[in-house]
DNA sequence: TCTGAATTGGGTCAAATGACCCAAAATCAA
DNA sequence: TTGATTTTGGGTCATTTGACCCAATTCAGA
């Protein structure tokens, strides 16, 4: 079952007791967006936390007129703006998803409640911080260290469902490169 | 005294109870780095949390035999690379102070102690790694979505101390540059 | 304090890149 | 289904960039 999915993607490795995940399912509302529909804009403040049960979504921001994606979330992965969110304060970006998506959410004051509640449930928050910080580090040397065309076979192996889902100027700008240059990387491959 | 100021860094606007701070400060060991020496390689697990009390650091990754900085910490500064901490993995970088630096570390079985012992704990490691996870994000859309030059001004504004501490090498890589593109940049100006 | 090593600014030139452009293809909405 | 809009690959050209180089300066260790 959906929610299912969703505490598995939470608590992974770690064995929260049964009545965190009965209260934290209790607490779960089903949500559709349709294909391209933004979620969240750039003033407001993130107050749910969402799981990808279909589709996926890409956090972005608006450079010249340009969408400048900084994230992208998949099927199966917990959607949080962890800053927005937990800090309770605007996004500074906008979220949308890139095709019509299916989601799970929880709210701010759901998931505050929860903390109050069960201790153990920040383990399973701060695991989810760890990774999104591990994984926004590797992306910072990625763009630092090594080429652009580099950049994008790790992305064609790491991250396959950008390079089929999201537009190819969106691809370009997420490995730091204009449009232009990627389809010059495209060609030579 | 040095102490109190690592548990402020840690703290901020909470209040956590007297209690921890005792524990806390009295599992904290003051050590010295001569300048310039590294502090974790590549293969090591890192097992401590440190706070600059004097000095300043930068973690690195080694690319074509050339150090490119992904992360750069100043005085009265927590430095922790979150990930290898916390999930106690190997660095896959390197650490190295920029100058001679004194710091006070925790272990991190201090570290766990006190989770276990104290579940306001919890909220501080939080606080630090939503801010860490905060920056890592700038830093991305600061390469992805504006010029090198802009990038510069940035660092200046917000990172004086990169620019007064660390190699012109280094910073040219840390915004994405060759060395001789951050010439012609400070030129220009 | 002195000497060797490392860092620095800046010159040259070939290569990479981005801005602008266009026509074809794909996508969307009525 | 169809017509309008958006996205796409690819061409041109001016500009930016990086690799390589060197001499001057700074730095570090004995």
């Amino acid at each position: 079952m959906e929610k299912e999915r969703f505490f598995k993607a939470l608590s992974r490795e770690r064995n929260p007791t049964h009545e965190l995940k009965t209260h934290f399912n209790r607490m779960l509302k089903k949500e559709v967006y349709p294909a391209h529909s933004v979620i969240l804009g750039t003033e407001e403040i993130c107050n749910k936390m969402w799981f990808i049960v279909k589709g996926s979504a890409m956090a972005y921001v608006v450079k010249n007129g340009k969408k400048v994606p900084y994230w992208f979330w998949n099927e199966n992965e917990i959607m949080v703006p962890i800053h927005s969110f937990f800090k309770q304060v605007p996004l500074g970006g906008y979220i949308q998803v890139m095709e019509r998506s299916t989601m799970l959410s929880i709210t701010y004051q759901g998931v505050r409640a929860l903390i109050g509640r069960f201790p153990d449930f920040n383990f399973l928050l701060m695991d989810l911080m760890e990774d999104s910080h591990y994984s926004a580090e590797q992306r910072i040397c990625s763009l630092t260290a090594i080429e652009p065309s580099e950049r994008y076979e790790l992305l064609l192996k790491d991250a396959t469902f950008i390079a089929r889902k999201a537009p190819v100027e969106a691809i370009a700008f997420y490995i730091g490169v204009s449009r232009k240059t990627l389809n010059r990387i495209r060609m030579k491959r």
